[in-house]
DNA sequence: TCTTGTGAATAGATTCACAGCT
DNA sequence: AGCTGTGAATCTATTCACAAGA
């Protein structure tokens, strides 16, 4: 060991460890003890030479010559990310996508935990969802508070989405994860994660507008913008 | 103008684009004709720098001392994204996420279309959602060739995830939204992008012990891990 | 005077390649 | 003999800071 752990694991190596640990997860399951930094960069798709240098920054956990063990690694990484603790996480807006949220089977992998639901609507509060029942909005501030959310998610339409980041973070949560297509605003301190069908489909659609130019040899002209866009 | 568009935009610029579209798309509502780099970095939460020279490898397409032209830089860039074409896309998997996928408003922004929806429950088959009827599985490459699909969403369960992919890059598809936890093996040529539930939260749940370890100025001991995993 | 577009400087991430340990 | 851990090299991205254009 030298320089591990000291300050600061880099933001690129934190976004994979959850990727490395499904992956060695999957290995336990098949009973696998001990995997190579080769072996298991493949199960994860990325480079073995990133994925040593990303566990070198946890601290040194292999043995040389023979590799890492299995169960130690995934409750080194899970100890890392925070998992050995149990968080409660609020879903806001129990629209289609709150419900599939609440109902997703990985949600709840290890580590996370519903605690609460929240809609404006009446005629969805009270109903019960994953064993739990939704709260009015109204409530917002005092569930938080009395059940120790710690994690919000986003699920509610883009409108509602900044005045929801506002009451949470008032209510002094400071971990947003953003479902709904807007940009919010937050003060310093808080972390906010956004997931984002539309970005996520405007990216592919880029590399798929490039494969087809490719093909065709036609990297398409700029043609006329203001008939093209009815202005 | 000078080195713009000769070849390849930054992925890390790409990644953005989208944001910009909607920041844009916002400013558009309100009826803004012009904006500065400053603003619109603002709106787009990023640093106008960076702004600049992202859009810089679009083209030359601000004014200096005015700003950019709203309309004609939402056209630009919905031109660079492919956006200004339709994409065919299919939803594999109709159950809680896929039917919030296909009813997200979001979804269908300009340039995409719901052109599909499969599943293996032929209790779900035949339904109809978004003014489409959900298909058999079984239909899955006849359906994709017929209709013109060239994007898909996967919102199966993660064991179902690889063959689902697998089948459809066989049918000639070769961008890919997987949306089911597991990590996909593919062709070298097929573009994957990944959304997970359970990775974001882990990542919160990373920062969110960093305040707290910070906060109390406990460093957390490493502890007896094989009595912590039950091993 | 204001704001873009961009070289130059800095910071960060990835990959190479091998010394060092088992 | 095999595999980790890591300096050094490379590549990519961000930020600074200002010349040039409207």
């Amino acid at each position: 060991m030298s320089q591990a752990r000291e300050r600061g694991i880099p933001d690129a190596t934190v976004a994979r460890l959850p990727l490395y640990l499904r992956a060695l997860n999957g290995l336990a399951e098949r009973g696998t003890a001990t995997v190579s930094s080769e072996d298991l960069a493949v199960a994860a798709g990325v480079n073995s030479a990133k994925l040593r240098k990303d566990l070198s920054h946890l601290g040194s956990y292999g043995t040389r010559g023979v590799g890492y063990d299995v169960q130690y690694l995934i409750y080194q990484i899970s100890r890392e990310l925070g998992l050995t603790q149990d968080w409660a996480v609020a879903i806001v807006g129990v629209g289609n996508l709150g419900r599939a949220l609440a109902n997703y089977g990985g949600f709840v992998s290890r580590g996370f935990r519903v605690a609460a639901l929240f809609d404006a609507d009446t005629a969805v509060v009270g109903e019960r969802l994953v064993g739990m029942a939704v709260d009015h909005i109204d409530q917002l501030e005092s569930v938080i508070d009395k059940r120790g959310v710690s994690i919000v998610v986003i699920a509610t339409p883009a409108a509602a989405a900044q005045q929801v980041a506002d009451r949470v973070i008032a209510a002094g949560v400071t971990s947003i994860l953003n479902f709904a297509p807007a940009v919010l605003t937050v003060p310093g301190g808080v972390d906010v994660r956004k997931v984002d069908l539309s970005t996520e489909l405007q990216i592919l659609a880029f590399h798929e507008q490039r494969k087809a130019d490719r093909e065709t040899g036609s990297p398409m002209m700029a043609g006329d913008w203001a008939e093209a866009m009815d202005v």
